[in-house]
DNA sequence: GAGCAGCCA
DNA sequence: CATTCTGGCTGCTCG
């Protein structure tokens, strides 16, 4: 197999790396996204290729030949922001402390050193890849030398490449006629003059005519069209010139060393430190031995005796501080780990215990109870998971390592143990990827794959990062104003939802089943009729075979959507319906078969042997502070239409009780009449009980009384869209109306409301200068879109800014109700509880003789859960089932 | 596993 | 010139 060369071009990876990252600097203020950026793609390329040699090309601050040529060449260096020309000497300065050799030439530019190395490379036999975002390397692109240009889109970076045979696929054109379509095209970007008035479209034609510039030149006097005919008889002397400035020279007098450039050791210890100092983190896990070990216990032990176990125990509970992970998963406990500080030697002792002999889960479960009963300080990255008989044990002295970090970046989709280590300890700890690989811990912990002892390290590892990021985490909360909101509302926050997870909610499980026999019956036969209109059987639940049979088979109107073909979205299949009784029955048939299979048929997979359902409540997914439920979602049961509202009649509550069930009316609106503080909206809110009525009114300047069901429909909707960070293209197909009538919505509604504007954009202000935005609470919510030079990424960060702190305000006052309540239950002595949370409603179930106490409960402690410029007003209702209490 | 679709606040 | 209003979860198909 012959050997592999990588060529970089790297001022022009660096450029796309600048103008396609968010702005990043380190400590010290110095810029560093582009050089983050060339990185990441650098390691991508190398592992993706592995090449044997490697060599990066930048230019030089001199003129070079070409500027010789024509006085008003631009070189690449000219014009570049301060923000990334101080990044060139720093990322010349990590590769080579990397090992990776760098070449530049007085009078050269990087393309030229590029084109020469990757001839003379390709002329000994090697396979070449030049890496550049530059498509004039794409005259180089042979059988051996492959060009491969970057390309981000929607925020993810795919690569084209480009060989002989691609650039002809794409360009029509040979490589070596890339430079004769520069020639006649021009290139603003180095300054290039092409002919006035031929674009790619006249000068590729040109070329498959004639091949050259010169060869056009002969036979001037056919070309057409005409404009380009005249441009060539005017500037032919241009052309020729352009073409002699568009060809890369691929005999630069340049010295090189093949075997220097080999590729060694890339992880060096100078480059740790480079990495380190420009804050590069998620690099850091690339050196193995650079990075700082774990401060961990000499031995991390295995204990498998039981006699050996209950003297730990024993000893542990005279601890002052445990770390603890008790490791689930699917529900199966697999092991416990304990981490605690060894005084003496200055060391964090870790132990792992897997459930054996007489080691049982329950045993065990025990007596992680008792630690966490008596030990003063209890340490977990998922307290929730780890204890459990939680309403024993006191918040006020657990941390929650999982949820602190969450609350300091609540964007990212896991809080694992060697993420925060690395974080907040800046210590590199090996991932649960690095010890088992892709395997799951059940999985790694069977006799096929036998890895008990990596599976050990990995839960020692959880203890020990609980334990030891407690300081630093806190430190980070108080640094941004969050600890109230964690030792306030999170952490009190966990042992309610704990309570709700355990108490659950009682299904009816055979009306369950009745219910999805019925609708069984009725899929059948629309599944008949179906085939009969379409005149044949396919998948209806397949939108790419729908797709071909409505819209290529029966013709019908409304052509491509996404990506992937048509579109059978329900708003797109609604306009048809009307016309098409096939349309409407696949319509029902949706509807029928979702409630089927996620509702009836799924919910009844999660009835446990208590009857009930327990869910999952979330407290670290959301990006702006709302909890989520899974396994399963009990948030988003059907209530619009009423076929699947009925399911919620087989949610009911244990013998001698009842439902009590308690919303907040409007929470978000009212919450952004109080953070702008807009009197109009306030004094509407203090007067209206039909708040967007009283919109309607105020916007189309129409008495109360006399407002259109249109007119309130309309409001609703751009009081919706407010919430939203409203765009007036969103608003438009919301409502059915065109752009212009949607933005003349917003502006009556701007005018009307006149410091909502003002404190919308001040949001979009905030997140611009700080990088994030807050909610009434200290909530953060980073927003790194919004500082992206592309516009929809742009755009959405602008909507995340105006919306997250006012759903996240409306989650934090939420949350503290359902503290407030749990509490009032508990001092009364109520035997009633809370059990679902569904963002603005909560679901108690209430003892019979307790319900009056409860409402009264419920509308004190929601309404007092935080001191708005409006009342929050609550809808409450009970009912024997959830369907009569809602 | 990605993409689509559809359910909720 | 474009831009498709926030936040979630699950089930299904298909490569």
């Amino acid at each position: 197999m012959s050997e592999k060369i990588l060529l970089i071009d790297g001022h022009s990876i660096l450029n796309r790396a600048f103008y396609g990252l968010p702005e990043l600097t380190n400590a010290e203020g110095l810029h560093t996204n582009a050089i983050y950026g060339f990185l990441n793609i650098l390691f991508r390329i190398v592992e993706e290729e592995k090449p044997d040699y490697l060599t990066v090309a930048f230019d030089l601050h001199a003129p070079t030949f070409r500027h010789k040529m024509y006085a008003d060449y631009k070189g690449t260096r000219k014009g570049m922001p301060q923000e990334l020309r101080e990044q060139v000497p720093v990322m010349k300065d990590v590769l080579m402390a990397m090992g990776i050799t760098i070449v530049a030439k007085e009078g050269y530019e990087a393309d030229d050193l590029l084109g020469t190395l990757a001839k003379k490379s390709e002329a000994r036999g090697m396979d070449v890849t030049v890496l550049s975002g530059d498509r004039d390397l794409l005259q180089l692109a042979s059988k051996h030398i492959c060009i491969r240009i970057p390309k981000t889109r929607f925020g993810k970076t795919t690569i084209e490449d480009y060989f002989e045979e691609n650039v002809k696929e794409k360009y029509q054109l040979t490589p070596a006629q890339i430079i004769e379509l520069k020639a006649l095209m021009g290139d603003s970007s180095d300054n290039i003059p092409g002919l006035p008035g031929v674009g790619e479209k006249t000068a590729t034609k040109i070329l498959l005519e004639y091949g050259t510039v010169e060869n056009a030149w002969k036979h001037v006097e056919e070309l057409k069209p005409n404009k380009a005919k005249n441009a060539f008889l005017e500037h032919y002397d241009m052309a020729i010139l352009s073409k002699k400035l568009a060809t890369i020279n691929i005999d630069s007098p340049i010295e090189y060393d093949w075997e220097s450039a080999r590729i060694g050791e890339f992880y060096t210890k100078e480059a740790y430190e480079y990495f380190k100092e420009l804050e590069f983190k998620n690099f850091l896990s690339r050196f193995e031995e650079g990075a700082e070990p774990a401060k961990i216990a000499v031995s991390f032990q295995n204990v498998t005796d039981f006699t050996e176990a209950d003297a730990l125990f024993e000893k542990l509970v005279k601890e002052p501080e445990l770390g603890i992970e008790v490791l689930r998963e699917a529900h199966q406990f697999l092991g416990l780990g304990l981490a605690w500080n060894n005084k003496e030697k200055e060391e964090v002792e870790t132990v792992c215990i897997f459930p054996q002999g007489f080691l049982t889960e329950s045993y065990l479960m025990d007596q992680v109870q008792k630690l966490c009963e008596k030990v003063e300080r209890i340490d977990a990255l998922d307290v929730k998971e780890t204890i459990s008989e939680i309403s024993k044990v006191s918040h006020k002295k657990v941390f929650d390592a999982g949820i602190a970090a969450y609350l300091l970046n609540p964007l990212k989709s896991s809080y694992t143990y060697d993420d925060i280590a690395k974080e907040y300890l800046g210590e590199m700890l090996p991932a649960k990827e690095d010890l088992i690989g892709k395997l799951s811990y059940t999985k790694a912990m069977s006799e096929k794959e036998a890895k008990e002892k990596e599976v050990a390290k990995s839960i020692c590892y959880m203890a020990y990062t609980a334990l030891r990021s407690r300081k630093a985490l806190m430190e980070a909360l108080e640094n941004n104003n969050m600890k109230a909101l964690f030792e306030d509302v999170e952490l009190p926050l966990l042992f309610t939802l704990s309570n709700m997870e355990k108490e659950g909610i009682r299904v009816n499980a055979e009306a369950l089943k009745e219910y999805g026999s019925q609708l069984e019956v009725k899929i059948k036969a629309l599944e008949s009729q179906i085939y009969e209109e379409a005149g044949e059987e396919f998948n209806i639940n397949s939108p790419k075979q729908l797709g071909v049979i409505l819209f290529e088979k029966l013709q019908l109107p409304g052509g491509k959507k996404t990506k992937t073909g048509y579109s059978t979205a329900a708003d797109v299949l609604e306009k048809l319906a009307p016309e098409h009784k096939l349309v409407a029955d696949i319509l029902e048939y949706r509807q029928l078969a979702k409630l089927k299979s996620t509702y009836a048929d799924g919910l009844a997979g999660f009835i446990g042997e208590d009857g009930r359902i327990h869910s999952t409540f979330n407290q670290t997914i959301t990006a702006t502070g709302r909890i989520s439920s899974t396994e399963p979602n009990l948030q988003n049961i059907p209530i619009r239409m009423e076929l699947g509202r009925l399911i919620r009649k087989v949610f009911i509550p244990e013998d001698g009780f009842v439902f009590v069930d308690a919303d907040y009316s409007q929470i978000e609106l009212r919450v952004l009449a109080h953070l702008s503080g807009d009197e109009n909206l306030i004094e509407a809110y203090k007067e209206a009980q039909d708040i967007h009525r009283m919109t309607a009114s105020q916007v189309f300047h129409v008495p109360f009384e006399e407002v259109t069901d249109l007119q309130r429909r309309n409001a609703k909707a751009v009081n919706f869209g407010i919430v939203y960070g409203i765009s007036s293209f969103g608003l438009s197909q919301d409502l059915s109306i065109t752009r212009k009538e949607a933005a003349e919505y917003i502006e009556n509604y701007f005018a009307t409301y006149p410091k909502i504007k003002g404190f919308l954009d001040g949001l979009v202000t905030e997140a611009k200068e700080q990088g994030y935005v807050e909610t009434m609470f200290q909530r953060r919510r980073p927003v790194p879109e919004i500082r992206s030079g592309n516009f929809m990424q742009r755009s959405f960060g602008e909507r995340v800014a105006m919306n997250s702190p006012i759903q996240g305000t409306a989650a934090d006052i939420i949350k503290i109700a359902m503290i407030r309540v749990e509490q009032a239950l508990k001092e009364q002595n109520l035997e009633s509880r809370l059990i679902l949370q569904v963002h603005d409603e909560l679901l108690i179930e209430a003892k019979e003789d307790e319900v009056e106490a409860v409402k009264a409960i419920l509308e004190r402690e929601m309404k007092g859960a935080a001191n708005l410029a409006v009342p929050l007003e609550i809808d409450m209702h009970t009912g024997t089932n959830w369907y009569e209490a809602k």
